[in-house]
Parts: structure tokens; C-alpha cells; sequence
DNA sequence: GTAGGGTTAG
């Protein structure tokens, strides 16, 4: 289509004003072909200006629905003009004569798949109904697939992809996206659908192999990603052999879903080897890096790509300054983060939004500011959310301030009425305390409002099979020997003089009672079968959907000491290295 | 004779 004479005329045009003349011409002398070439010459070149398309579009008497078509597909492909695509399908309705066709609707939903339009995604796949016939078109699906999974209906999506007989390439992709993705949104809060999403993600792919589809960049980067929010890292190292083995290439894609991948599994020197490795490093790539110094508590490290990249001239976006900043108050680098907050509006040019606020909340309120970090809170420019509320009462629970808690976990469960976690707070806030009676009222408040504590689960992986443990677990193949184990452990912990720190368990039972139940925090249990089942020089490396309790904390310091074991411990916020009984965290955690 | 769907970081 390039190669058509009057394009290739056109293509020697240097300026819009050329181009706009040589156009218009046509227009008058009715040379329909010449303005289909003439619109994708202008949607696909960078002189592309979607107010002059429109002007010559109004201009064509009878415009096609091919004509249309291109045109919305140009705008959709803008990001910002989505308005204008949709007014232009709104008036091949209204046309008597014209119908939408299986080329209108792929860009329209890919336009729905993001904020604000996701409202607009069902209305249209009615019409989808209404002006087609099935066997539907593949692209249609597709883009339906794709929409859906957006749209937080993946159950729907993967509904649509199983009735399609021989899903293509990109189709697959889709669906292996939509389940990597829907566990990733926050990362690190692991829960038990994300595992088992990213665990789906992992069999779809298998199928994929053997429907004989071969699998792309694309597809791998889905894969990877899914092994990132497992922590599955035998899976996730198979499938960068896999990219190797099969030519696929490294691109800023792969690369940086692969560091993401080391260091989410708790592998942050390959991470670094495979950073230094990728040709062409975008803010992408250095966010990955430096948000996995950030979760290893490699502050400096981490600063110290924060600058480099700079210097490299990219620029850093919203996303370097909250994994940066994160770095510093999970490193007790105050003062460099506070910096980094103000550089955001001056330097950068960036307002700082609201995820910049927790960061900054966070920062100093883990460093004991509580008063500093109350009044930042207090004086935002727009509506702490709870996250931030969180935030503060983690620190004021850190630092043993139990009223500047109350008043942040007051407004956290406005909120958030429905949250557990908010509820377990406080309540482990006054059991530290020991005020009983406050830890009663709080869990008569949770039995009032219907809210269940959020289980806590463990995940493991031993041999390239995944392991999941919840607290007081029995469901495990080899849960007798796991108790078991538990026991052996406690007694050898005992001869290192280990007492449990009750307080962290959350309601007032007898002593001895609490005990057990810490005894059976999942991790507990996952370490157990971990020291069973896996060879004694491996590391042993688990996910934790919640933090890491004080006590669980302090018990796997001592058997990394006792059983002479590295132990990795990834929990929503951050990374664990225990070694030779202590922690890589420093208490910053 | 022409147009359409999939990927990375917090």
C-alpha cells in the first residue's frame, strides 16, 4: 500500500501545510481513493493532527465505513482522543444507510480497556450482537477478551476464550496477560487468588505449548511476570532459559519483567547481572531495578541508581520516585528521601500525587517524625486515602504511640469498614499494651460488622512445585510430619533461649494457648516442611501474604542460626534475608 | 484495494 504512486508523492511532502494543500485538492476533485490514502498517510505519519483529519473527513459527502474505521482506529490510537472516536461511531449510527463492521469495534474496546471509558464496554458489545453475525471475527473477540479482563471480568473473559475453537497468537497472549495481571495490580499483596491467577497463567501456558502455538516476547513477558507473583523462581529462570533457547529477543519487555522476576523471588544479584546486561535501558527498566534494591533494603543502592539514571538523561516518572523513596525510609534514609519528595514538584516538574504523600507519611513516620508525619498528612492538597491512614498508624503502632493510632485507625475504618486488617491493628496495638478489655471491645466490633480476620498463607516452592500453607494448616500431604517438625524446632529454639512474644497474638487467650497458635503461623509451617523437604545447603525462600509478625520475626532469625540456613522471606512489603540469626531488614519493616 | 486485538516498573 506504500508503494501507491500518489502516496509516494505525498510521502515527499515536508510540511503540513503541503500536505493539507495537495488534500484538499483531491477532496474537490472527488478522488475517494486518493483521501482513503491521503487520512492514513496523515493518522500514520508524525505530522498525524486529528483536528485537520476530522475537517477533511467532514468534507467527504458519503464517507464509508471504511473511512470511519481508519479514522477511529487513528484517534483511538492517540490515548487522549478517545471522545473524539467515539463520536464518530456514535454518528455512523445515527447514518440510515451505514453499520458498523468487525474492523469498527477491535480499537473501540482496546480504547475501553482503560480508564474513564471502561463504562462504555458493555453498551458495546451489545452492539456487537446487534450488527454481527457470528462465527465472530477474531480480532473481535479479541479485543472482547481483552476488554473484559480490564474491565475486573476475568471469570467472563476466560468464558469467551474457551469457546473460541483455535485461539491465535495474540489471543492466547491476552489471557495469559489478564491472569499475570489481575494478581499484580499492588505488589507484593500476594493473596490467595493472586496465587492462584499466576498459577492458572503457568497451566495456560502449558496449554499453549501443546496446542502447538509457539509462544512470543509477549508471551513470555506474561509468563515471567506470573512467575514474579509467585515467587516461583525454578518457573521463572525455565522461562528466561526459554527465551534464550529459542532466539526470542531481550528487549526492554523481557529484560525488565525478568529483573522485576530475580528480584521478586529474592534473587537481587541476578537481578542486577541481568540488568547490566539489557542494551537499552528505559525508566522501565531502572524502576524494576531500583524497586528491588528497594525491597532488599539496599537503600544506598538504590539511591545510587536513582542518580546514575539521571545522569544517563532519562527522566524519572511517578513511579522512580515512589520506589526510590521507598528505599530510603525502608533504609532510615531520611533525610535523602525527604530530598527526593521535594525535587518531585521543583526538578522534576511533577505534582506529587497521592502515592507520593504515603511514601513521604511512610518515610517519616518509620523513623519515629509521628508529629512531622501527622501534620504532612493533615495538610495535603487532596484526601488522605487509607492507605495513608495506614501508613500513619503503622508508625504510631512502631512507636508505641497508642493515641495518635487510635485517631488514624478511627479514620482507616470509616473508610475501610469492611477491612480486617485495620481491625487487627488495634487490636494487636492494645494487646501490647495489654488492655484486654479494649482488644474485647474490638473484636466484638469485627463479630458485629461481619469482618473476618484475613487469613494469613505461606507460599513455597520446593523442587518447581509450589507449596501453600495457611495458619493452623492441616491440608498438607505431609502435615503429620510438619507438626512434628514444628516441635523439634520449638525445643531447639528453647536451648537458645527463645520465649515467644505473646503479645502478637490477638485475643486474650491462656499463655500457653498463644503459643501454639504462633507455633502455626504459616510460615512457621512452610519453614518446617521447607527443612524437610529441601536439601540442607539450599536457601530456602517462601512468600507471605501478610507482615511478618514480631515473633515469627524473631523465630526465624534463630533457626537460620540454629539449622544453619539462609532463609528468604518476601512478605507485602518487602524482602527478609535471614542469615546466621539476623535479618537483612535492620527492623525496618 | 483498504482498517482491527496482546507485553515491562510502584
Amino acid at each position: 500500500m506504500l508503494n501507491h504512486p500518489i502516496l509516494q508523492q505525498l510521502q515527499k511532502c515536508h510540511s503540513l501545510n503541503t500536505l493539507k494543500q495537495a488534500h484538499a485538492q483531491m477532496v474537490t476533485t472527488g478522488l475517494s481513493l486518493q483521501t482513503y490514502y491521503l487520512s492514513h498517510f496523515l493518522n500514520t505519519s508524525s505530522k498525524f493532527d486529528s483536528a485537520y483529519a476530522l475537517t477533511i473527513f467532514n468534507r467527504i459527502p458519503t464517507p464509508t465505513v471504511f473511512l470511519y474505521n481508519t479514522l477511529i482506529s487513528s484517534l483511538t490510537r492517540l490515548g487522549d482522543q478517545t471522545h473524539l472516536a467515539f463520536s464518530l461511531y456514535s454518528r455512523i449510527l445515527t447514518h440510515e444507510t451505514l453499520q458498523p463492521n468487525s474492523f469498527t469495534f477491535p480499537s473501540l474496546f482496546k480504547a475501553c480497556s482503560s480508564d474513564p471509558w471502561l463504562q462504555h464496554g458493555p453498551p458495546l458489545h451489545t452492539h456487537v450482537l446487534k450488527f454481527l453475525q457470528p462465527p465472530y471475527d477474531h480480532f473481535v473477540q479479541a479485543s472482547l477478551l481483552n476488554f473484559y479482563a480490564k474491565y475486573g471480568k476475568l471469570c467472563l473473559s476466560r468464558y469467551l476464550f474457551n469457546q473460541i475453537s483455535k485461539p491465535d497468537l495474540a489471543t492466547w497472549n491476552i489471557m495469559l496477560a489478564a491472569y499475570a495481571q489481575s494478581a499484580s495490580h499492588i505488589s507484593y499483596s500476594t493473596s490467595f487468588e493472586d496465587a492462584d491467577m499466576s498459577l492458572e497463567a503457568l497451566y495456560l501456558f502449558s496449554d499453549m505449548l501443546l496446542s502447538q502455538i509457539k509462544p512470543n516476547e509477549v508471551t513470555l513477558v506474561a509468563l515471567i511476570t506470573a512467575c514474579s507473583n509467585l515467587g516461583a523462581l525454578s518457573q521463572g529462570a525455565w522461562a528466561h532459559g526459554y527465551v534464550l533457547r529459542n532466539n526470542l529477543k531481550l528487549n526492554r519487555f523481557v529484560g525488565t519483567a525478568l529483573v522485576d522476576m530475580y528480584s521478586k523471588c529474592g534473587c537481587l544479584n541476578l537481578a542486577c547481572q541481568l540488568f547490566d546486561q539489557l542494551s537499552d535501558r528505559d525508566t522501565f527498566c531502572y524502576n524494576a531495578m531500583i524497586g528491588g534494591f528497594a525491597a532488599h533494603g539496599h537503600g544506598s543502592q538504590a539511591l545510587e541508581l536513582y542518580r546514575k539514571m539521571k545522569v544517563e538523561g532519562l527522566v524519572p516518572d511517578g513511579a522512580t520516585i515512589v520506589v526510590t523513596m521507598f528505599a530510603c525510609s525502608h533504609g532510615g534514609l531520611v533525610e535523602e528521601g525527604l530530598e527526593i519528595f521535594e525535587s518531585t514538584k521543583g526538578v522534576h516538574g511533577m505534582e506529587p500525587k497521592l502515592e507520593h504523600y504515603g511514601c513521604l507519611i511512610d518515610l517519616l513516620g518509620r523513623a519515629g517524625r509521628l508529629k512531622e508525619a501527622e501534620e504532612r498528612l493533615q495538610n495535603m492538597p487532596m484526601k488522605p486515602n487509607a492507605i495513608l491512614w495506614r501508613s500513619l498508624l503503622g508508625a504510631a503502632r512502631l512507636h508505641g504511640n497508642l493515641e495518635m493510632g487510635e485517631a488514624a485507625l478511627k479514620h482507616l475504618i470509616e473508610l475501610e469498614p469492611e477491612t480486617s486488617g485495620n481491625y487487627v491493628l488495634l487490636s494487636n496495638m492494645y494487646a501490647n499494651s495489654a488492655k484486654w478489655n479494649d482488644v474485647k471491645r474490638v473484636r466484638m466490633l469485627m463479630k458485629d460488622r461481619g469482618v473476618d480476620k484475613l487469613p494469613g498463607f505461606s507460599l513455597l516452592e520446593i523442587n518447581g512445585a509450589m507449596h501453600e500453607f495457611l495458619t493452623g494448616d492441616r491440608a498438607h500431604p505431609f502435615s503429620k510430619e510438619i507438626y512434628l517438625k514444628i516441635g523439634e524446632i520449638n525445643r531447639r529454639l528453647q536451648e537458645y533461649g527463645h520465649k515467644p512474644r505473646t503479645s502478637e497474638v490477638l485475643f486474650d487467650v491462656e499463655e500457653e494457648d498463644k503459643e501454639d497458635f504462633l507455633s502455626y503461623h504459616s510460615e512457621r509451617l512452610a519453614i518446617a516442611f521447607a527443612l524437610i523437604a529441601s536439601p540442607s545447603s539450599f536457601p530456602i525462600r517462601m512468600i507471605k501474604n501478610l507482615r511478618v509478625c514480631g515473633d515469627c520475626h524473631t523465630i526465624t532469625k534463630l533457626i537460620s542460626l540454629a539449622y544453619r540456613r539462609d532463609i528468604i522471606v518476601r512478605d507485602r512489603n518487602r524482602f527478609h534475608h535471614f542469615k546466621d540469626g539476623s535479618c537483612s531488614c535492620l527492623g525496618f519493616w
